[in-house]
DNA sequence: CTGTTAGCGCCTTCAC
DNA sequence: GTGAAGGCGCTAACAG
């Protein structure tokens, strides 16, 4: 490591000018109760000299990182990438850095890296939950001391602060009667981990629908899986094999849905004609299976978005603390074979 | 706010036990020179204190912030998702803290997002450059202090430091041959930027083959692009329009080539049999589109692992600094249909 | 409008 | 093995 030259301190500024280090900090802070004038001769005698300034000082005596935090379960999905991004812009606009951590579906991790996050004196966090996450009793510590938690997509709920997702039970609610008002009699729901609220509630909107529509819910027809692409391949062949097969699957997301899709398409089911299928994330991948597939449509980068706006927003003092849960917009999707056969 | 409970320091640690602070101190970071049994007593202490490290202090004291920074054009990407969860994983495990920004492809937001990673202390940084970076004056602040730069996939040679990367012209050309080997004459190659080794690379890559297989190549056939869905279909439909179709097109990524084959086939065109297409990135779509895709398969995940292992195996004195860029494996995978028709 | 003073909480000499 | 002292660079009172 060379790091031959010294570090420029407002000091060095200071002398330079023959003025006190406090007027030199006011000068490179805009402060406005100093002369115009002084503040042009420190700001361009800072520049000339290589200055640049030390966060870290800063943070310690503020008390304050100019850092937000993230921790979510994985990073490396389509939707999260969305939401990471949308959160980076909003954040970044705000003036404020960014840390990011996934807890990998594990709790004991979130649990880890909510420490660190605290001990890094975030100004506020922004959290989606593990499928493990049984309790948040790990993040008491933060609330406690005022620091904002945050919840986005897979939340829970607390009061002191608002939570930030979509209405997956009107979602899927929505999806289960499209399937429904296209002749499907017999449908299946794959879900995933039954833990979550958004796979909770996806499911109470699939079992709602069916009810509304007098068609009696089987508890067999609740397929939960991990969502991956394998299980949507486990999930074709346990069909392939039911006495009867079903006329409607609704899917927790599209990944699945399309798997599945093919897997019973190899074997020679015509979707939708035999099987209709609907998914929900709106994925890119929807628009290149063959039929399309109807999908859920709702915006990850607008979920990040919007939390991040809320947390930074209360930080700033410029908005006050959104009393209830802010929902945001999901549409069903209704897509076909974009094919002339 | 209500930070009602003041925070606890180490000075609140020693005067409950009747020791100085630096003895706290050292039996928190488990200096040897300190008895087991104090050492013991403090942890405990503080513990039950409910004490947390102040690392905004710490980092001050030590000058280092623990911190890697990485600046990508655009986090939402599934590529880029899985660059970015490969470098967290190593990141966090190395216990070190990520932050990260988007460049947004515009060099002016690169320049300031350096500047303040650079203001921010990191110890380290991961980059991959815009589209629009012509130069990397603004990372040589940072060399000069000792503070590494990596870049990855999209790179900049420079001296003190190696790339991380894959073999773009290889991948190119043998993805550009397999199409020659199958019949493919009358070649286009759908690119990106042409500012950016990344592209350049591939259409070398391409070119290189053509001209190793006697086959004449026409800059009428290079059709440089933004590569995104859109400008698939507008391919597609110039193609429609030639006097003669193409035979053979390489795509520098899988969603440009997909949407054009999808616009192709709703024109009636026949893939692979009319046209043979090969992309890059081994996406998820290109196991959905029917024929599937061949493409190029590269792993983002380990690019990042890979880059942000370089940097903190450095950091932690654990490595040499590799004198020579670092390229990594790709592979050509070649698909067909997977539906019997 | 500017200067003086006093830390933020920690860690690292240097003593003993 | 432990303590005392000092300072990392900045900013927030408090004066004037």
């Amino acid at each position: 490591m060379n790091k031959k030259e010294k570090e420029v301190t407002i000091y060095d500024i200071a002398k330079k000018l023959n003025i006190s280090a406090s007027t030199v900090s006011r000068g490179l802070n805009n402060d406005v109760t100093v002369k115009k004038e002084t503040q042009k001769k420190v700001q361009s005698v800072a520049k000339q000299m290589g200055y640049r300034l030390n966060s870290l000082a800063s943070n310690l005596r503020s008390k304050k990182s100019n850092t937000i935090g993230v921790i979510v379960p994985r990073l490396n999905s389509n939707f999260m990438a969305d939401v990471i991004a949308g959160i980076e812009k909003v954040v970044n606009e705000g003036g404020y850095n960014l840390i990011i951590s996934q807890s990998l579906e594990t709790m004991e991790k979130e649990i880890i890296n909510t420490e660190t996050m605290f001990n890094n004196r975030v100004d506020g966090l922004l959290v989606s939950t593990t499928y493990n996450t049984n309790n948040i009793d790990h993040f008491e510590a933060l609330i406690k001391k005022g620091v904002p938690v945050i919840f986005f997509d897979r939340v829970f709920d607390h009061t002191e602060w608002p939570t930030i997702r979509i209405d997956n039970f009107k979602a899927a609610y929505d999806a289960t009667s499209h399937l429904i008002k296209q002749g499907s009699k017999n449908l299946f729901h794959i879900s995933g981990n039954q833990t979550t609220n958004v796979y909770t509630d996806r499911f109470k909107g699939f079992k709602q629908a069916l009810i509304d529509h007098h068609i009696i819910f089987d508890e067999a027809n609740l397929l939960v899986t991990d969502l991956s692409t394998g299980s949507g391949e486990d999930v074709a062949n346990y069909m392939l094999a039911l006495p009867k097969l079903p006329d409607g699957v609704f899917s927790a997301n599209d990944q699945c849905a399309v798997s599945c899709m093919q897997s019973l398409q190899k074997a020679g089911i015509k979707i939708p004609k035999d099987i209709a299928f609907v998914g929900f994330n709106n994925d890119t991948i929807t628009k290149v299976i063959e039929p399309n597939l109807s999908t859920i449509d709702y915006k990850g980068s607008e979920m990040g978005e919007v939390a991040a706006r809320v947390l930074i927003n209360h930080l700033n003092g410029t908005d006050i603390k959104p009393a209830h849960s802010i929902i945001l917009r999901s549409e069903l999707l209704i897509r076909e074979s974009s094919l002339r056969n």
